[in-house]
Order: C-alpha cells, then structure tokens, then sequence
DNA sequence: CGCAGGATTGATTTCGATCAACTGGAGTGG
DNA sequence: CCACTCCAGTTGATCGAAATCAATCCTGCG
C-alpha cells in the first residue's frame, strides 16, 4: 500500500502556453467554434507534472478543478470508512480527471500518477461562468458529465455478473478503444498499472488475473510481456467480451 | 419477462396546476430561492400516471425530458447487445428519473412503473436554457449529476466485492435511508419490486435473495412479509453493511 | 376452485478467494 | 561483481460462497 509521498508539483518553471494543453484532444471542446475554444484555452493553467506516486489531488482536499491528462497515466483510489483500498478509475492521455468531484465540496478519492505523468488544470469556477455564456460548451460538458454516468453504471453493473474471464476481456478491449480512439494502436499498448491495481479495478484478485491473463497468453488471445500487451486477436477479444453472464435472471 | 405493455399514458384530463408538482420535495431545487423555484415550477408539466408495468419512456427513445417521481415507484431497465436485461436503477417519490440520458440522443433505458405511479415532467430543453440564467440552479444540476457518477461508481465497485448478505445489507439499508430523506418512515417501508428485480439489481439470483432474507428474517434483523420490510434493527444492518469484502486487495 | 407467477427450500457443482510456496528481475551494498 | 533483499508476478492446493438445477409452496386472481 505505497501511500503517495508528495502532492502536485508543478513545474513551474516551464512556462508553457496554454495551447500547449492541447485541450483540442479532449472530448470536451468537439463541436465548439474556433472562438469558444480559444476562451476555453484561456482559463487553461500551465502543464504541472507529477512523477510515480505523486498524488495530483488527495481525497477530501477542496474541489477547484478539473484536469486533462496530457502523457503518462493516473489511478483514482477512493478509502472508504472501512479502510478498504478501491481502485475506481483509471485516466490515459486525452481524458478529464475530477469530474466525480464536481457535486461535492471535496474530491472523493486521490488521483495518483502511475508513472511520470503531465496534465493541466482547468479551474472549475471559470469552467462554470463560461458555461453561462457558451450553450455549446454547456451542453458539451452535460453530455460528459452524463456519459460518465451512464458508462460506469452500465459498465459496472455488467461486471457484476461477469466471470473474470470476461471481466478481464472487457477490461482490454476498453482499454484498447481507449487508445484508438486518441489515436494510438488499439492493439500494442503498455498500462502502467500492476496486476494487483487491475484486480482491484475489476474485483478480483491479484491470483485470479494472473491466471486468466495466463489462459489468455496460452490461447493465442493476447502476448504479454510485463506490463506491454499486445492483442492479438481483437476479433475473438471482443467476442468474449460479449458473453454473457452468468448471475442474475429476469425482470 | 414481462414487456412493457403500453408507453407514457398522460393522464391529461386532470390537468393539475404544476405546484402540486412539488418540486420543492426534490434535491434539485435545495438552496434557490423564491423566485428561482417558481422559474423552475414554471417549466414542469402537469402530472402523468402510469399504472404497473407502463413505461414513462422506452430504451432509445430520443431524449426530450426529465421526470420527478410523485407517487409510486419505477425501475429502469436496460437490454444490452447481447440481449440481457438489467435492472439498472430504482426510483422512489421525490426522485429524478433520466439524468443518465443527457448526455444522449435518446434514453439509454426503459423506465417502467412498479405500480401505479404519476411522475411530472421537467423539459430539458427549457431546463437546460433557465441554467444559463440561474447560476444557483446550474450548480445545483451539476451537483446532482456529479453525485450520480460518484455514488454509482462507489456503490457499485463496492458491491462487486461484496458477499450476497452484505449487498442485500446495503440495498436495505440505502432504501431505508432513502425513504427517510423523503419524510418517510426509515423503518417500514414497502418495495413494490419483486425478489428477481432486486436480485437483478445486486447481481444475485432469486434463490440467493430469498435465502438470504430467510436468514435475515431468522436473525431477527427485519420483518418481511411479501413485500413489506420491517427493519427491527437498524444499527446492525448498518453495521453489516461495513462489513468488509473479501475481494480483490492492495494498489 | 384452479391456475400462474412469485417465492422458498434442497442438492449439487463451479468459480474464484484464500493460503502458501516459489520465481525472477531490479535495486542495494559489501 | 556477486550475494542479498524486496516486490511483482506466477503457480498450486484447498475451501467456501453462490450459481445452477430441481422440486415444491404460496398467494393473489380470474
């Protein structure tokens, strides 16, 4: 249980323009006019860094702001009043981190980096004005909101009545639209995260991934290599990813 | 497997004043004042009635509004791909029905009555618009759609590593919360969904729920009777409730 | 009164947690 | 440079919780 050593060090001394958020490759901004974005920039702060185990924002510190994940890759860990440990999230480059901050007065979990990560910061409170003004935004930024709703209860409640198999064969074939979807090959990916990080995302044990991962190697589904995937067979991938569980009946 | 038979019958010849919407009953409105709310009032719809097993609005409908629970009860369900039906939420009076759709085009589920039920509907175009000019309403709806996400996330990667006694613990318990929230008794309350709902629900069989609630009943810890729950003590369940799961471990 | 669907109870099986031992690679220091 | 340690990961054996299969038992209802 590595606690994270120190919170959120920008560095400050790159003083990076804004643009060079690339907010543009965030889901966001899709469909705002050239204008809006350039307003959106604007409330953007410079990129901060973090290095492995470096916290971006600690659970129950005060919620300000949203941030967009610019490289590298964060988890969410949530400690609940049992002391239990849950993984929740977990955030690749391109994607918003704090969203399930935004009722509370504080955030509800700490965003750790899993290795050395940038990301910018979007006040929320200049986010919120601009809402006001830009329909555009408004609706772009419900729509995220919702979405975030929406996936988690459904993803989840998916898994709730999944083998580990299947657990495990949703899990990558997400991770790998994940990657397409900013660009990268959804079939070469490295996940910073360890076994024992994924099990506890998925409800499982550290025992039960390695041997499905195992099973999977030996089935020709995927090549691993430590932490660097490759699948091999997408195809069957997301087939599996579709059967059906096993829990649960009627209505 | 019971389909919906009939959709969204307006029960159009009482046409109620919307005040007796109440909509002061529900979260939304909390902390805006006067004028704000009777804004808000302005833009609800007389009341619907649904009898049982009536949907307020089918899976892929396109989304046009937002409804507050009067009286009643619903259930939203949702069919996947692979032809599974899930029982993604319930919804008591007071209630918001819809916020996971928002963000879509149309509706990601069917909501269908329990019982009889009247509901009162909230466009979401006029909704979204009166945002723009009330900063307090705004925060407010981002607080609602936040805690959604967050809530979901939490309750849900907490029962997936949960033993069937501690997620029926949990059910009980966020019911009896629920209903206390609204002015009802936290103690007695009535749940017009069937065992295979909530097993549904939890990601648990009929027969587990049963067993589960005998073993309950046995111990003491609630009263049933078909569909009328006694809870005789609350500390435990709440209590059980904490209780650790076995699942899954370290980061 | 009889029937249908919901609910309960019992017997068996299976999946994954748990406990435990071991492997291998990265980092440390003598 | 090699022994040692430490931790992530793998592998094996066992056990327990819940699904599954299979009868009933209610209970409201036409």
């Amino acid at each position: 249980m590595t606690s994270p050593s120190n919170v959120l060090r920008f560095a400050s001394q790159q003083n990076v323009d804004c643009r060079a958020c690339h907010l543009s490759s965030l889901c966001l901004p899709q469909g705002l006019s050239l204008e809006e974005i350039a307003e959106l920039n604007d409330i953007a702060q410079p990129l901060a860094m973090l290095r492995k185990n470096e916290a971006l924002f600690l659970q129950g510190m005060p919620f300000t702001s949203l941030f967009a994940v610019r490289s590298g890759s964060l988890k969410q860990v949530t400690t609940t009043e049992t002391d239990e440990y849950l993984v929740t999230s977990f955030f690749l480059p391109g994607e918003m981190v704090g969203l399930d901050a935004i009722g509370e007065k504080s955030y509800p979990g700490s965003a750790v980096a899993l290795e050395t990560t940038t990301v910018c910061e979007l006040p929320f409170e200049r986010l919120d004005d601009l809402c006001a003004s830009l329909p555009e935004l408004r609706r772009r930024f419900h729509r995220n909101l919702s979405q975030e709703v929406h996936n988690e209860r459904l993803m989840l409640r998916l898994l709730l009545r999944r083998t580990a198999d299947v657990r495990l064969a949703c899990f990558f074939f997400a991770m790998s639209e994940r990657f397409r979807r900013r660009g990268y090959s959804p079939y070469r990916f490295r996940l910073a995260m360890s076994r024992g990080e994924i099990g506890n995302y998925l409800g499982l044990t550290v025992e039960t991934v390695s041997r499905v991962l195992a099973r999977y190697q030996q089935q020709g589904l995927l090549d691993i290599h430590g932490r660097d995937f490759h699948i091999l067979d997408l195809e069957r991938l997301s087939r599996l990813t579709e059967a059906s569980g096993r829990r649960g009946a009627a209505g």
